[in-house]
DNA sequence: GCGTATCCATACGCTGGCGTATGGACAATA
DNA sequence: TATTGTCCATACGCCAGCGTATGGATACGC
């Protein structure tokens, strides 16, 4: 499947899938312990082979790190915009979307990331611009709804606030919990 | 000053002084980078000594880390509760409280700390005790302020996690401006 | 078949950070 | 002055994880 076609030319593809599944390892073991849990020959074990397959296609450590902050950016964007089709009504929608985030699988990664991201201004540029096309999805919703440019703005700042904190609980909670609370900062958010 | 007297018994105070500074110098680094910026050799420049003086005083850097973890749990209630002395009138007393938050040093190390301690049940649970003590806080400011048990307990997890939220925020914006996001926040939160 | 490109295995050197062993500096007490 | 206890410096062994060098395997084109 994917773009791997048999009669490729010779150096126009660098090979994405094999390329990809480290960066998909790195990210799951992102999600589990932070930073210090990329570890080139741990992803090496968990993929089933050696070094030798990350060194051809990643220069070193640190080039991988880049990639996989990119890669980050590009999933985490991705998926919550364009992908769904969601109602029309504006606070429907808005809900909608809510409810998207809570239940995505790369909730709880954003710890992660800031806590690696910070202090380092390149890093931190990459967050800064996935925060910003996020909340500008919300904000835009918000402008549906209705709300002046400036109250939008500062009604998506609180909720996408709120989502973020919501990944840092780690209180073991029913997902039935989080989308009644979700619902109540929501439905504030939605008042006058 | 503090306990350090001069005719102190022999095996009774492991002298707390120093110990303390090399958790204050820890917690330091770890607001910067993370925890594995938290290195023994890098605090001992830091502090100006040797690795000597650390082992002297830690077993190792697991018993180090450990506790590391308590004593940040411990600043982070004690800065938070019972330090100032707020207004009495409920929700006025809930602005002081969260642009006391606002305000903190500690502002910013949250997304440290529950990166590192996501995903390892024992130190989860101190965590979650502070999360639970800081929670409590702010849900007895909402029952003072009127609200019924049920909802006071929503409202106030909403702010938590506002509050929470705004710490992953890397984006450069004036104190100001988290101000006025933070009083829109509280706003809604007292309204029906 | 032969050459070439792609992808990975094996083996090795190297460094950074941990932990330990040992002794020295300093203060307090006798 | 001698002794004891507290705190740190120095020097070393050690290992995990990075990066490299090299060769093997497989597939494809000629």
């Amino acid at each position: 499947m994917s773009t791997r076609g048999s009669k490729q030319a010779k150096a126009a593809m660098p090979d994405r899938q094999s390329r990809e599944s480290w960066l998909q390892a790195a990210l799951q073991a992102l999600a589990k312990g932070g930073i210090d849990q990329v570890r080139v020959e741990w992803l090496a074990r968990d993929l089933g082979v050696t070094k030798g397959s990350f060194y051809w296609h990643f220069k070193d450590r640190d080039q991988f790190l880049e990639a996989l902050l990119d890669y980050w950016a590009e999933q985490s964007t991705q998926t919550v915009i364009g992908n769904r089709s969601y109602p029309d009504d504006p606070p429907a929608r808005i809900r909608a979307v809510a409810e998207d985030i809570v239940r995505r699988d790369l909730a709880g990664m954003d710890p992660h990331i800031r806590s690696w991201t910070q202090y380092d201004p390149r890093r931190a540029k990459v967050v800064a611009s996935v925060d910003k096309l996020r909340f500008g999805f919300l904000r835009d919703l918000f402008v549906a709804a209705g709300y002046p440019a400036d109250d939008a703005a500062l009604r998506a700042q609180c909720l996408y606030r709120y989502a973020l904190g919501e990944q840092f609980i780690l209180a073991r909670e029913s997902k039935a919990q989080r989308l009644r609370r979700m619902h109540t900062q929501i439905d504030l958010l939605l008042g006058p």
